[in-house]
DNA sequence: GCCCAGGGGGCTC
DNA sequence: GAGCCCCATGGG
C-alpha cells in the first residue's frame, strides 16, 4: 500500500521509506483505530466541529444529546433555536460559538446539496474544500476532518498531534504552516483515504499515550525512526507505552 | 487552582 | 502575515 512514493527524487524516495516504516510500527503497536466513530457522513460533519478545541469524550455527550433529541438531521437543526442547540451541545465546551457554527453547516448543505451529503462525490475535492473553508466555523483542520471521514476524499489531517509528533522526531524542520505539514505527508505518500485515514488516527492515539506537551516523545515505539528521536530518547526519559 | 484537550474567528499592528 | 485574545467545559 505504500510502497511507491509521489516524488521520484532521492529525498523522496527516502521520505516515503521513512513514513511508511513509521506507519508500521504505529500499526503495529496500536492496530487499526476504526475510525471516524460516526454512524454517518452527517454526524462526522457534526463531530468535527464539536471536536474543536475539545476531547472526544466531551464530544461524545454533545452527539448523544443531540440524538436523544432527534436533532442528528440538517433539517431539524436548522429547525432547531441557537439557544436549544447551544444547551444540547454544551458538554463540548465553547457551545455559544459552535452552535453557530453548526447552524452554518447545516445551512450551507441545505443550500449546497439539498442535504444530500451523498451527491457531493461529484464535486472536486479541491472545489469542495474551497467551499466548506467559506463556511463559518471551518477551518484547515476541520474541513479536511470533514473531507476525509465524511466524504472518503484522500487528504491529510494535521492536527496539533501530528505537528508535535512531527516536531518531536525532527522532522518538522522549515515547516510552519497547515499546509506545509500537510504537504510533507501527501507529496511522499500515496493518495489513499483509507491510508490517511488510520495514519492520522494512529497519530492521535501515540500523541493522547506518550507525548504531552511538555514531555519529549522520544521514548515511545518510534524512538529509532530517526537519529533525533534515538538521541533523544537516550538523553531524556519519556514514559513507554 | 492550574493546565490541557482531535480550533477558529476577529482584531490589531 | 503574525501575534493575541476570546470562546468554555470537564478531567487529571
Amino acid at each position: 500500500m505504500l510502497d511507491n512514493a509521489r516524488t521520484g527524487t532521492q529525498d523522496g524516495k527516502k521520505l516515503n521509506r521513512l513514513l511508511t516504516e513509521i506507519y508500521r510500527k504505529l500499526f503495529a503497536r496500536y492496530g487499526c483505530q476504526h475510525w471516524w466513530p460516526g454512524e454517518t457522513p452527517f454526524e462526522v460533519m457534526v463531530g468535527a466541529i464539536l471536536t474543536q478545541s475539545c476531547s472526544w469524550i466531551n464530544v461524545e455527550k454533545a452527539i448523544a444529546s443531540l440524538k436523544e433529541a432527534g436533532l442528528m438531521s440538517p433539517e431539524a437543526l436548522r429547525n432547531a433555536t441557537p439557544e436549544k442547540l447551544a444547551a444540547l451541545i454544551h458538554p463540548s465546551g465553547y457551545y455559544n460559538v459552535k452552535a453557530k457554527k453548526i447552524k452554518a453547516l447545516v445551512e450551507w448543505l441545505g443550500a449546497d446539496c439539498r442535504d444530500d451529503i451523498s451527491s457531493l462525490s461529484k464535486v472536486g475535492t479541491g472545489e469542495l474544500r474551497r467551499e466548506l473553508l467559506a463556511v463559518y466555523g471551518i477551518g484547515e483542520e476541520t474541513v479536511d476532518s470533514i473531507l476525509l471521514y465524511a466524504c472518503g476524499r484522500p487528504v491529510f489531517v494535521v492536527d496539533a498531534y501530528t505537528r508535535r509528533i512531527l516536531t518531536r522526531l525532527g522532522f518538522a524542520n522549515g515547516l510552519k504552516s497547515y499546509g506545509e505539514f500537510q504537504a510533507f505527508f501527501m507529496d511522499n505518500l500515496p493518495h489513499d483515504a483509507a491510508l490517511f485515514n488510520e495514519y492520522h488516527a494512529l497519530f492521535v492515539r501515540l500523541g493522547k499515550e506518550v507525548c504531552k506537551k511538555t514531555a519529549s516523545c522520544g521514548g515511545c515505539c518510534l524512538g529509532d525512526i530517526c537519529p533525533e528521536a534515538k538521541k533523544q530518547s537516550e538523553r531524556l526519559s519519556c514514559r513507554r507505552p
